[in-house]
RNA sequence: GUGCCUCUAGCUCAAUUGGCAGAGCGCUGGACUGUGGAUCCAGUGGUUACGGGUUCGAGCCCCGUGAGGCACCCCA
């Protein structure tokens, strides 16, 4: 192994993957802890599914775009494998596979990374983790409708402002598609073009359209369309309107009503969900509403994307079953919710550090210890060799742990400990039996924790 | 996958036309043998991302690789 050393490239990680600092960790896993009890607050249930995956069930379900960015190779065994590119794919197999055992309408969340082989931004790697829940088994928009109220509710209780879901619908798309007058063919560059409205405006949009091959007269068509934007109510009609003649139109708009009528039943908020007819979203399997959530500040774009795919299941089983489901980028959350310090969080879980003043008393800090932590505090002893006061006290503070519980020979003596707060530096003496009940009134008084039950994994 | 920009101490950044690689913060020790975070003093800091080339001489110029950023593509 010695010279391995030579050729050996610096320990870096690889691109566009990262380590996570126990102040990110503990982050990402408040989000994640706040999306997984909205997910259950509506009776979606966890599962999970490997990495990998024969490749063959991922290839052909993420169109041309989607097969180049995703994770491939053979595995010792000769087999073809793949990385997981979204959750969504890997929910179809799943169903696949249980379907016996499945009481349907099936309502599964599932939070974990996935891999694509992007180039790396702000906001977009090469692993990261979606946030999903889906509803399996119904062909409601009850339950479309019911995966954006969660998605309203999860922002919400993130504290993200501002989000707005943009809804369309794939027929809508292929009606917009009819009406400029392009072959099936076309449709792709289309869409695409369409889906650049914001970025590049009307103007970019007409010329790309023509570009593409659409007539010019059509392409005023297409834009005097997706140039209808805002909310449902004030847009519904006009769009009627313009597609009256086309059958499938109309009947996708059926759809969208059914689902915008459910949301403002289960209470959405007005100016939180907008139908946007030149939201394109470019994954394969969509069949019906589609809907992306959408944040101007910081410009990361798009925190989440959902649809409906009423055949994807169907190509892992003979059997169609339809579904939809919605997606959030939990890096991005995560780097939204930083941003604003939407939430604040410790940099570490540790809440107190029992201190010893005298090697004499080493013992006796780790039964305090061991008592704070059988009353559910977070508690740690420095492991260090030296039992020198000032070292630990240092120690706490760079961790930032907010208390310190100091035991010398005087408080052994009085049957006392010392209970420092590390933030004011205020300290008070507190009896020897008395000390796991007020150092948990400190830690809420403090703001430390919250005055309710503790959440979390406990 | 394409194009452009960037990479100097643990961190943020300096370094004249190619001419001895620096500062602040941090870190270590002390002032302070039962008190961290403040202050003062001293000390510690580098294969200039990695590999090669040009040159008497490269942090600086050239090529390759890696990573980060921006735009495109696409998307979470």
């Amino acid at each position: 192994m010695s010279d391995g050393a030579q050729t050996r490239r610096p320990p870096q990680v690889l691109r566009g993957m990262r380590d996570f600092t126990p102040r990110q960790m503990l982050l990402r896993q408040r989000v994640i802890d706040i999306l997984r009890r909205v997910f259950e607050r509506y009776g979606f249930d966890p599962i999970d599914t490997p990495l990998l995956e024969y490749y063959e069930v991922l290839s052909g379900k993420y169109g041309e775009e989607g097969e180049k960015l995703l994770y491939r190779f053979v595995d010792h065994g000769g087999r073809e494998v793949g990385l997981r590119y979204d959750l969504t794919v890997p929910l179809a197999r799943y169903v696949a596979v249980h379907r016996s055992e499945l009481t349907l309408p099936f309502k599964r969340y599932h939070i974990g990374p996935v891999f694509r082989a992007e180039r790396p931004q702000r906001g977009r790697y090469r692993q990261f983790w979606q946030c999903d829940v889906d509803v399996v088994g119904t062909r409601s928009m009850l339950a479309d409708a019911e995966v954006l109220s969660v998605w309203i509710d999860a922002l919400s209780a993130l504290r993200v402002p501002n989000a707005v879901i943009h809804v369309n619908h794939r027929q809508l798309l292929e009606a917009l598609a009819r009406a400029a007058g392009v072959e099936p063919a076309l449709a792709l560059s289309v869409y695409r073009a369409i889906d650049k409205l914001a970025k590049i405006g009307e103007d970019g949009v007409r010329e790309e359209l023509i570009r593409a091959g659409v007539e010019p007269k059509a392409a005023e068509r297409v834009l005097e369309l997706i140039r209808v934007q805002g909310h449902p109510e004030t847009v519904f009609d006009t769009v009627r309107h313009l597609l009256a003649e086309d059958a499938e139109a109309q009947r996708a708009l059926d759809e969208l009503a059914e689902l915008f009528g459910y949301l403002a039943a289960y209470g959405a908020p007005e100016g939180s969900y907008i139908l946007d007819l030149s939201l394109a979203r470019g994954l394969d399997y969509y069949t019906g509403p589609v809907a992306e959530v959408i944040v101007r500040e910081p410009a990361i774009g798009s925190l989440g994307g959902a649809g409906r795919y009423d055949r994807l299941i169907g190509m892992f089983l003979g059997e169609e079953i339809p579904a939809t489901g919605a997606s959030l980028g939990l890096e991005r959350l995560v780097e939204v919710v930083d941003e604003y310090g939407l939430l604040p969080t410790p940099e570490t879980v540790s809440e107190v550090l029992v201190v010893a003043v005298e090697e004499q008393q080493r013992s006796e800090i780790l039964r305090v210890a061991q008592e704070l932590r059988a009353n559910g505090i977070d508690a740690e002893v420095y492991l260090g060799e030296r039992v020198d006061l000032r070292r630990q006290l240092q120690y706490a503070n760079r961790k930032g742990i907010p208390f310190a519980i100091i035991v010398g020979p005087d408080e052994l003596a009085a049957g006392v400990v010392t209970l420092r707060n590390l933030v004011t530096g205020e300290q008070e003496r507190v009896a020897r039996h008395e000390i796991v009940a007020t150092a948990l009134q400190r830690l809420v008084t403090t703001g430390r924790r919250p005055a309710r039950e503790r959440t979390g994994q406990e």
